[in-house]
DNA sequence: CACCGAGCCTAAGGATCACTGATGGTCAAC
DNA sequence: GTTGACCATCAGTGATCCTTAGGCTCGGTG
């Protein structure tokens, strides 16, 4: 029979185009990926892809395939969704540790939608960075779900007895100061940003030690006005004229006047958001929220694009894989 | 995720009203029935049964389930039947063994349905009885897979690499010399054949032996006119007025005039349908053969029912688990 | 009432599955 | 020619899933 996980992965690999990208949004490696495709032609006795050294094409086989699979997973959802409605389910309370960006931003959204209000969740939110709420999921802990994100492949480690889902990007942008004359739909090189003062983050955080490579892979060495770990703060600072800055879209939903976001090419940086959730409380109900949360995440970012000259990063953030053992 | 063997064994138990009997279905035992239950509720984190000691009567959130269910596993057959064919599959051959009864009344209308045009088979049959066609399942053997039936537990023994499939029940009924003056509807107990001369199966053979065990059961000793394995053989030499025979339904579907059907309550028994299939042979094309199969045996069954005072047995016949090691 | 059988659950053990990590191959870009 | 992406394959290991065995509860029967 059929293995659902195998359809999920046949979307996102045809989606994305390449097994490898598809590894990273799921949270696999590119090797379990390859033998999920296997398994799966071999399931169905239909090839799916043609193989070469660099790419993988689906076959038209696959993308009928896909069109059916979608169908089938959707149905599923809403199976979870029927089931836990029609079960007398006592309100089930979900601790949330969550970073302030998706807390201010993309939260709120949820909670205004219809959707949230059928899955019958009591929500206790705890508002922190990653590596706090991941050590509220220790087993014991605090926490049953947790909001994180990872710049990289940097830093964050968790046991292994967390699930991980993937919920969405969260891309960088620069932001400089309007009063720097620059117009927002400037084509700028990586280069020419050398000179300019930079807002960073504080040195030795994770996020800061990623930044720092991606500059100087582009041989950017920047003069620092300001170390602030606080997307707001940074960006009042770029609108005051002080220096530019490095911001992920979410935080610009609230966009002080003053500023001109670009898209540079040379820097090309997301942070990857996904969730830990202790694995005995993966019921349907949160479940149903993690897809909700995607939706809404979805829809944010698609905000803010359309809100700027779009830019979308044409090769798919990598993330680190499922730590076993 | 949901698992959707899970889904396939929630049908059958909502079905059958029974773990052990859906476990006999589908070639489980009941143990592993429950276990696959407990861990659905697990992954969709809903009750599905009430259970007690000696009985599990669904939710009304199993039922729900149930519904949805149903659609995502006919949109999973649609799925397969739809890749397969966009497909340019070269058509695949499949050397298929088969029974008598099977082969004479029921392969015929597959061949004649438009599904089976479809699936682009190339068919070689070998018509021949179960442990027969089992042999030639054996690796390297001149089957891919075999339409086999079982009488009870008995006798049938095929190597776990094997992969082992329901497909229907065939129930015997009791034929009689409608020269003995007996109506078709008559409500018949055990006893009141004891004295009647019987048509029965060579001595030694498995299903004469499950038989014998049935009638001592119901402390019935017949008295023996004749051996004979061929149902064909035994309803014209009881519609001559040799005796009684047991006959399964299958090849009733070829009445000779001159008999009476009759439902025995205290003789219940069924032939066991299902195929036996080479691992590596498990094709979508394959499997959709197999559903093809199934449904046209229920249509059969069916009809032969609709043609007689329709005798349902109420307790699933149990099958054989699938031997492992 | 004691016993038995049907049907469920659980624990333990073993086969299989599925993922990671390492290795190797191919191809495009520089 | 070298490097970097990307995919396939293999070995190893942890997780999964099914069978077996045993235990429990309930209804039917001598």
């Amino acid at each position: 029979m059929v293995n659902l996980l195998h359809l999920r992965t046949l979307l996102e690999v045809t989606r994305l185009g390449s097994f490898a990208a598809a590894a990273g949004r799921l949270g696999y490696t590119a090797s379990a990926v390859s033998q999920q495709m296997a398994a799966l032609e071999r399931d169905t006795g239909v090839e799916l892809f043609h193989r070469s050294a660099r790419s993988v094409v689906p076959t038209e086989a696959a993308l009928t395939m896909v069109r059916h699979a979608s169908k089938v997973l959707t149905d599923v959802e809403t199976l979870l969704a029927a089931a836990s409605r029609s079960t007398d389910s006592p309100i089930q309370e979900l601790r949330l540790g969550i970073f302030p960006s998706l807390a201010t931003y993309v939260l709120p959204d949820i909670l205004r939608n219809p959707r949230w209000k059928k899955l019958g969740i009591e929500l206790r939110v705890w508002v922190a960075e990653p590596s706090q709420t991941i050590q509220g999921l220790r087993t014991g802990g605090e926490l049953d779900l947790a909001l994180v994100y990872q710049v990289g492949q940097s830093g964050l480690a968790w046991p292994h007895t967390l699930e991980r889902h993937w919920i969405g990007d969260d891309n960088f942008r620069v932001v400089l100061p309007a009063s720097w004359g620059i117009r927002e739909d400037a084509e700028m090189q990586a280069s020419q940003l050398s000179d300019m003062p930079w807002i960073m983050h504080h040195p030795g955080t994770s996020d800061a030690v990623v930044i720092e490579r991606l500059f100087a892979s582009c041989n950017l060495h920047p003069r620092v006005v300001a170390y602030s770990d606080d997307f707001h703060a940074s960006l009042e600072m770029a609108a005051a004229g002080l220096g530019a800055a490095l911001v992920p879209e979410l935080a610009l939903r609230h966009r002080p006047p003053g500023v001109v976001v670009l898209d540079v090419p040379d820097i090309r940086l997301a942070r990857n958001v996904f969730t830990l959730l202790l694995n005995e409380k993966r019921t349907a109900q949160v479940q149903l929220f993690t897809e909700l949360l995607a939706d809404t995440l979805r829809g944010s970012t698609a905000a803010v694009l359309a809100g700027s000259a779009a830019a979308t990063p044409k090769s798919a953030q990598k993330s680190t894989p499922k730590p076993r053992s």
